[in-house]
DNA sequence: ACCTCGGTTGCGTATCTTGCAACGGACGTT
DNA sequence: AACGTCCGTTGCAAGATACGCAACCGAGGT
């Protein structure tokens, strides 16, 4: 592990939260400002660091153009996009692209419902496994022994009342899943919030990502919800075919 | 200047463009396949790389994480992107939002043009001042001597035959820009585009960004282009009031 | 079974990074 | 107008840290 470089890393974070004074950083990550104005300027060479004026810094715009590069290798994305914007324009409600990566669930696209309620999300943001519903979409895609690594290494936060609290409950939840070929999220991670999620497939019928749609319970009850899946997975099927899925079952 | 941050930051402009192997981008960079692997280990552990299967590294989610902060950071785009969103719709062209940093012009927003050809751009590149419509608005607004004193520092490259090539040539279009309110980029940067570009301003009066449309010139002739520019002025004009602009002159 | 290729580890050394202390410039205050 | 404060910047010396080496391991391919 490098030093210099954890610490650069750990100051990208702390800048992402608005711009900050050397001092203000130089705090935050526990050394001298010196250091940070080192680390600093090395950053904003490469443009990863902009100052703002005299006395602000803030994130540059190298970072959008890995993260736009980034997403760009990501071929579900792309892929997906059609589908998932035609879903969120018809039935205007904020749909999400994730795809799993070690233990957590990463967003990696994302379209804005159309109501005044939004929720707290964003491309690149991380959400834990056992409480979304395109986490258990994810997990339920893996073969049983891997589900059940995974089970029982996820911390079981509670964050609502709905919130899955054991690795028995979740495996059990994933063995539904898998069979209906979507999964829900009853309020377990906000309690306003639920969300239906169903998995896009590639050319080999492998689970590349899952969609989901977050609706505001004071939008739609439950059942409303679930009149929301046919939609959904006729998003999700346009979207697995444009990835490279072929038929309905395994392999080509 | 911090070496080891250097290196990484060269590593991650190496990974951006495809999954690499660990002495191929030991090479790139000149180092020792060593320390390469300890500044991928770091990187990897805040998220800024992820494995790909066994021998592959490709970038990884915090760079979209940070990249959307830094973006929401930009009220600019925020506020102008309905306005733009709109009228990316309405004419079905290619449209982006840019802003000056350091010589040179950023793309911070891109609306992607409904026809089969696509512009090579993405959100976070960068391009020259002296040949886009985008760079040749943002400049046209400083005043005269900054104006001046970038018009001797830019390096005249040229791209096409209708590319400027002196500052005395920059100069006199940037007059022209400043007082009609719009620039023409006529296929001066690539030889089948031409673009028109209106600033968005700021409370103050002041311009915070450029907006522009790119279209193909087999799609629309010069007259074709210019005849937009009402619809462009309308939409920069939506989203100058959404930015906080309130009169046709300067101050409140 | 061998070879190659990619990744990983331990270690000593030299380098690079660090924190200090002092300076300078810009504001704002008295 | 002079002073004080806040923030950024520089040079330097000490030592922690990142470096490259060489050797090892594991997986694929021949």
């Amino acid at each position: 592990m490098s030093q210099s470089l954890d610490r650069a890393l750990t100051l990208l974070g702390g800048l992402a939260r608005g711009g900050k004074t050397l001092d203000e950083l130089a705090e935050e990550i526990g050394v001298h400002k010196t250091t940070v104005l080192r680390l600093l300027r090395t950053l904003e060479s490469h443009h990863f660091v902009r100052r703002e004026g005299a006395r602000h810094y803030r994130l540059g715009s190298a970072l959008f153009d890995l993260a736009n590069q980034a997403l760009e290798d990501r071929d579900v994305r792309r892929s997906s996009h059609e589908a998932l914007a035609e879903l969120n324009l018809r039935t205007g409600h904020t749909v999400h692209l994730a795809s799993y990566e070690d233990g957590e669930v990463v967003y990696i696209d994302k379209f804005e419902g159309h109501h005044a309620v939004r929720m707290y999300s964003r491309v690149g943001k991380r959400a834990p496994l056992h409480c979304t519903a395109v986490g258990k979409v994810l997990v339920a895609a893996m073969p049983r022994a891997k589900r059940e690594e995974i089970a029982r290494a996820i911390d079981y936060v509670v964050l609502t009342a709905n919130t899955i609290k054991t690795p028995e409950a979740y495996l059990a939840e994933l063995d539904q899943v898998a069979e209906r070929g979507y999964a829900v999220d009853n309020a377990e991670h906000e309690d306003f919030i639920h969300c239906v999620s169903a998995p896009v497939r590639g050319a080999g019928g492998e689970v590349l990502a899952a969609a989901s749609m977050s609706v505001p319970k004071v939008l739609l009850d439950y059942d409303g919800l679930l009149a929301l899946v046919p939609e959904l997975l006729a998003a999700t099927e346009k979207a697995s075919v444009h990835s490279g899925w072929t038929g309905n079952g395994k392999g080509q």
